[in-house]
Order: structure tokens, then sequence, then C-alpha cells
DNA sequence: AATGAATGAGGGTTCATTCAT
DNA sequence: GATGAATGAACCCTCATTCAT
């Protein structure tokens, strides 16, 4: 299996530092191949074509993402917590991996419309960790009856997507952690049912 | 003034049918020119260059955008009422113009950082009118008093835009508008302060 | 006649200036029509197209260039004296004028082979008179009876020109005329039959 | 050293060809290309851009034509011998290469001013040339003691070189190389001391 | 498996010239 | 005669991908 093969990930490791540093359109394949260290046609031993490294890369790290956050939530009681770790543990690992923020916020939404069709599969096992959180809140009693989940998913990913594209627009100058609690105590009272 | 002439707008319009036919990178400056019935060179007479096009055409339809939401929720009482009215334009007009639609969601996204820090030059005519309509709610008692109006204006702009580009990638097959109050609500509960 | 009409000067200076300024291949017609007063189009009521207005500008130039150096040497006697003074001429007239001076030494050359055979017709006047001069020295003795004519017109319209050519590339920063004497000695020896 | 591969020397072989036929302005990249028998992105593995090519052609012609005339006039006594030399060397090389002859005299003067700049930097080397052998008449007595240099240097080449533009725009269609003779005859006259 | 030299398609922009007013 | 808005042909260079070694 080539995704095992060390030159794998060094290839997608490299394309996150040369897509960070030069921005989407001038990461050619030849820098990135330079960043790992490796030949131009290398690359093709292992990816079909420029836009395969993309999406393995999301899938990459998106996978990572989405199981590290699943295991974070795992012990959590409430949908409540459950948010909130979500937020805290989103924020968090973007926050300390700079280049894949200014990736994954900025550079690789000028991507075309097919490869943004196809990071958006990627992005579903996210956005069904969203739903999960919502469904269970609203068994539970703690988020509204008539919450209507596909929207409240909506604004949760919204929001928090907007929140990391302002911060990485600002030049992550500021503590994007720090504001998890902030953002959570707005999306609760969204998605909360009133007395 | 060159803005005011006819061919201003036609090019401007040519452009966004170009963009949403053929996506942002597909669209040559030459089919931008025959779509408007112009020669390739007369668009230089307009504009600056290809980018020019770009940002022009964000400012004029994001420029009306603003001035037709402002226009709304003028004679509205409540901070609640014009945010539900904002929401009600924002998903209306977008939903009236398909074109531009995919235009703003999807394309225009994948231009590069420089082009991007210019639009959101222009957003930030429109953040301003989200900001200012959270003040008043404040001030009003409308919303909590320790509301973060940063935070909520994040909330408030990235759930609608993630709802509407949600729906773009839908294909638009569902009616927008028809989202509106609910996402309103969701993003007033947001909002609100608890009893 | 065109000729005689006034904006067909203006045109022709205008384009001297523009090309001083500019270089040949940046003085757009659009530029000499600004610096001479007009509109673009009416360049096309007194030339037929860019290149007749080099080849005019080059003839009127030249045409007054020979004419003046006629005059000067008409009242002297000998070779010798004739070949000085249309050097000093040569070397004077083109010190007055920096804008010409680079327009016929470096910027012109940069016209097209075709362009280039008519400035040569152009010439032929000029070298003519140098051809008078040799021929009117060979027979009254001064210069050497085996001369070749035409070896030595090129000898001294060749110097003059390198001569020229190398002060415009340095900037015109030395005193031109004060090298007529020296010139004139060293190519009065290359002509003058050995006792 | 991409200077030594094969397809370095090709690409400039071919870029003579190509602006010999076509006039300097008319030698699109994609016609030397084809001439050199290589695509035309080939052509940017082993040069910047365009006018690098047509700097680098001018060194490596310019640069072979200097050692040759060295070579040649190691062996030569006097200055005077070594004059006849260079001017013979001169004229036969660019007899023998009829297309490179054309792309010295006409075509590359059609570049642009900053071209030219560099151009005659390459030409410094064989304006010291001339200046050595002048120096050395001088030392000897074979030329005047009060010989202006520089002047001398702008006589010898300026007259070289207008012979051999008179003979390419008369189309190379008399026998160049037997005036060398003649030429060396003028300019030795113009340089030696009277008695 | 790995290399890296070679390929060649594709597009933004300039500017001399025209022509309706 | 004069205008100047409109025209559209022409070209350098980049870079993803291939394939002989």
């Amino acid at each position: 299996m080539k995704k095992n093969r060390p030159k794998y990930r060094q290839i997608i490791d490299a394309a996150v530092i040369a897509i960070a540093e030069n921005g989407y359109h001038h990461a050619q394949v030849a820098k990135i191949a330079k960043h790992a260290g490796v030949a131009d046609g290398t690359i093709y031993l292992y990816f079909k074509n420029k836009e395969d490294i993309l999406i393995s890369l999301f899938q990459e790290k998106m996978g990572s993402f989405v199981e590290k956050i699943e295991e974070k939530i795992e012990g959590k009681e409430t949908a409540a917590e459950k948010l909130l770790m979500m937020i805290e543990t989103h924020f968090n690992m973007l926050s300390e991996d700079r280049h894949l923020a200014i990736v994954t916020q900025l550079e690789l939404r000028q991507s075309n419309k097919d490869l943004r069709h196809k990071i958006n599969e990627v992005l579903k096992g996210y956005l069904s960790l969203v739903e999960k959180i919502l469904k269970d809140g609203k068994e539970s009693g703690e988020f509204s009856p008539t919450l209507d989940i596909r929207l409240a998913r909506q604004m949760i990913f919204g929001t928090m997507d907007e929140t990391v594209t302002t911060w990485v627009m600002n030049d992550q100058k500021y503590d994007l952690t720090a504001l998890a609690e902030s953002v959570h105590q707005l999306l609760l009272n969204g998605c909360t049912a009133r007395s």
C-alpha cells in the first residue's frame, strides 16, 4: 500500500508547507517535490496528479482531525460539553499548525469547483459528527425539540469556520483557542430550548 | 466617468455569467468580452486588468447588496426584526440571481490571497451593518449585555454564508429564502439574553 | 500641401521628444499625439502610418542637417577645411539637440530592416556630400590620388557616427564639439597622400 | 553546466538563423525552438528569457570572435601587421557566416537600450584589443606619439563597422575580405606619424 | 523504484489603426 | 478637418505531466 510508505506522507507534508508558503497557485509540483526531497517524477508514483495530492492531503489531515475530536468527546456526558470540546479541539489543532490553518482556511479554497466537491465529501465525516452531537442533545432535551439539525449544523460549522478564517486573515495574531468558550456559549444559546 | 458608461456594466454582467458558467479559472478575458459583445481590447478601456474586473464586480454587486439591505431594515423597530429582514433580503437576492450566487459563494473564493484581501475591504461595509444591528440590540436590551459583538457577527455572517454555500453546492435545488426564518430564530437565540 | 500645415511639424517634433523620452518601442502613437496636442486619429490625416512618421522625421531633420552643412562649407576653399567644417557642424548640431541625438544614434536604429533601408535612402544625400568633398580633395591634390572614395566615405561617416554614438551612450557628459578637430586630424591623415 | 550541453548551442545557432531570416522582431521564441528542434519550453531550461538568448548569442559569438583575432595577431610583429590581421579576420569571419553578419550588423541593433548596454559590455573586450594594438604602435613609434587612443579606436571600429554594414545592406554581393587591405591602408594613414 | 530533462498547450495584455460622429 | 472610442491580432512564458534511463 502506497499510503504506508514513508514518501507518501513526506510529499503530503511538503505540500502543506509549499502551499502555506507560496500560496495555492504558486505551489508547483516541482516545489513540492523539492520540499519532499524527491524528484518531480516520483510524485506521480504516489499520486495520480496534483489534484490528488490536495485531496489526499485533506483526507489525511481531516481524518486525523475527526479522529482526534471523536476521542476527545468520547468521555463527555452532555451535548453541551461535547460541543465545547469539539470547538476547543478544532481551534486548538489549527492553532498548533499554522501552516495547516493557512492551507485549509485560505489556500485550499482557491481550488476549482470539482476539487471542492471532493473536499466536501471528505468534510462529511466531520459534519456527521456535528449532527450526531446535535441529535444527542435534542434527544436528551438539552436542545430545542424543534431544532433543525441541518441548519444548526450549518450555524455551528459556519461560525467556527468564519472565526478561524478571520483569525488567519488577521495573521493569527491573537489567541484563537481563548475564543472557544465564548463561541460555545453563543452556539449553545442558539440551540438551546427556551423556557 | 467610466463607471457610468453602459459598457462598464455590460462587462461586469458578462463577467458574472462567464465566471458562473466556466468557473473562475476558465473565465478568460476573451470569453468575458464575447459575452459582453465587445472586443477584447475594449475591456482594458474600462478595467486596469482582469483582477480589476473582479474587484469592481464585487464592489458593484456588494454595494447594491448593502444598500438594498439598509433600505429594507430602515423601517424596522427591533434588532430582531432588522436581523430577520437582513437574512431574508440576503437570501432572497442571491436566490434571484443564480449566477451571482455561484460567483460569490464559490468562484470568487478561488481568487488569490491579494484579491481576497481586497474583497474583504469591500465586505467591511456589510460587516459594519451587522455590527450596527448587534449594537442596537444590545442597547435596547434585546440581546445579552455581555454579547461579544465581533464573535456574534462572525456567527451571523458565518451561518448565513455556510447556509448559502451549502444551497449552492446542492445546485440551488431547494428554496433558500424559506430557510430565513429558521436561521433567524437560531441566530436570535444565540444573541438573546437568558431570563 | 500637408507638410506646410503647422500640425505636420508639431507631430514630428512631438515624435522626437516622445521617442527620446520613452525609447522607440514605448513611443506609442497615442503618446506622440498627446505630446503634439492632437487626437490619435489626427496623426493619420498627416501620416500614412507610424513608420511614415519616423521616415518623415528623419527626412525633415536630416534634410536641414545637410542644408546647414552645405551652407557652412560653401565659403571654404580647401577640402580639408570643408571636412573640418562638416565634422564641426555635425557634432555641433547634435550637441545642441540632445533629444535628436538620442533618436538618431540609438532609438531609430531599433526600427526594422525596411525602415532602415528607407532611412538609408535619406542618408544618401549626406553621403554624396561627403563624397563630393573627397572628390574635390582628390582633384586638388590634397588627398591621395589612389584614395578609394567609397571606402574613405565609409571611414569618415563610420568614425563620426561611432564618435557620436559613444558620446550619447556615455550620457552626453563630455563636450562632443571639442573632439571635432582631433577627429578631423585623424581622418585627414587617413585621406592625405604621403610624401 | 548548461552551456556545455548540446542544446545550448543548438538554440543559439537556431536563434541566429531565425533572426537573420525573420528579423529581430519577428523571431518569436516558437520559431527559434522549431529551428533548434526542441519544444518551446525547453528554451527556458537553458535561458532565462528571450533577451537572455540574445545576450548569450552575442557573448558566445563575440567571445570566439575576439579569441580568434587574438590568436591570429599573436605572431605578428608590428602594430600595422596586427591591425591588418585584425581587419582581415574580422571581415573574413563575417563573410563566412552570412546569417551572423546580418544579425550583428542589422538585427541586434533593433534591441532596446538595456540590451544594447549589455551588448556593449561584451564589446568592451574587442575594444580593449583595438586599444592594445594602438598602444603598442604608439610605443614602438609606428603611430603618432600624439595619437588620441580613444578617438583612434572609434575611427577603427567605426570604419570597420560602417564598411561591414554597407556590405550587408548591399546584400553581401561583393567580396568584403578584399576590402581589408584598403581599409587597413586608410586607417594606418590616420594613425601614423607624419614625417 | 527513482530520476529529471523535455514537452507543449494555453491566456492576459498592448497598441497601431479605423470610422462614426 | 478633427476626434477618440473601439478594435483584434499577436506573443512570451509557466508548469503539470511524461518517459527514457
